[in-house]
DNA sequence: GTGAATGCAAAACCTTTGCAACTGG
DNA sequence: CCAGTTGCAAAGGTTTTGCATTCAC
């Protein structure tokens, strides 16, 4: 008989990802949400947009809610923080090595990957006994559409 | 006689680093001193950090000319935004290729510079069409001081 | 059962805006 | 002289906090 205590819900990508990643965050229905929604886009929204496409399906959330589940994933390492203009922070799903293309004009980010393996922090001189955890890649300049305008 | 029109003032940095970059910003005391407070800053200050500064010293300034100081600055190209953490951008003066460490314990920020004169930007694969304007490289970790703690 | 997560609303914080007065070129 | 800059105060937007309630484990 196949796990009976399984819950009704079906299993997302976010079980999968801490199983793999060996990260211990309470499951719940909204965390549940927040990385589904997060998942699935691929504008690298932000807390608010976030909040406002779960509403639709789920009213009863809420914005600090949303900014709560959103915390506790990123410091688990299943989703990442991006930050790339004064005032407010996006979120990626996207764990690959990957840098951010910033628009200038339409504000569009987009991933891009690197072109072989590398070691990135091999390039620049850090202070002796630096520990590294993540780096944080922004290319900002002008997308296809907006230099053709 | 020497030059009997200059201000009392004596001259900045600021007024060579716009002859050097042909920058085209109204020369005024505030944006100066704005500019003369960072360049002597090592720890990448915020804008409410540079407004704390320049206070002592100018006691009429406000919070909003510090921001449209460092708005006018900015989009001259004669200093630089950093985004390192949600909720608030730090200001740096150093327009030397280099990238930014930044302690997660502590939130010191590291200026390092690179290692060989290479193209960054050559490592990713970008968007066919795609302009690059600038990259900001930030990353985050542990200084020595708080890896020994 | 129990500690953790949530909703709500208010607060705190960072940044922008509007307007009258002033000033650099 | 006059467009651009400033101070002030208020508004706007983002993020955090406190507390009673609910829920996952």
């Amino acid at each position: 008989m196949p796990s009976p205590t399984r819950p009704a819900s079906k299993p997302t990508g976010l079980e999968c990802r801490m199983a793999v990643l060996g990260a211990d965050v309470r499951l719940t229905p909204h965390r549940r949400e927040v990385f589904d929604t997060l998942a699935a886009s691929t504008d690298h929204p932000t807390a608010l947009d976030i909040f406002t496409r779960i509403k639709d399906r789920s009213p009863g959330i809420s914005l600090a809610t949303v900014y709560n589940c959103l915390d506790h994933l990123t410091s688990a390492g299943l989703i990442k923080q991006v930050h790339l203009e004064r005032g407010q922070s996006r979120y990626c799903a996207n764990l690959q090595e990957h840098v951010h293309f910033h628009c200038e004009t339409c504000g569009k980010v987009i991933d891009a990957h690197p072109a072989a393996d590398f070691d990135p922090a091999r390039f620049w001189i850090l202070p002796k006994g630096t520990k590294v955890t993540r780096m944080d890649i922004a290319i900002h300049g002008t997308c296809e559409a907006c230099a053709n305008k």
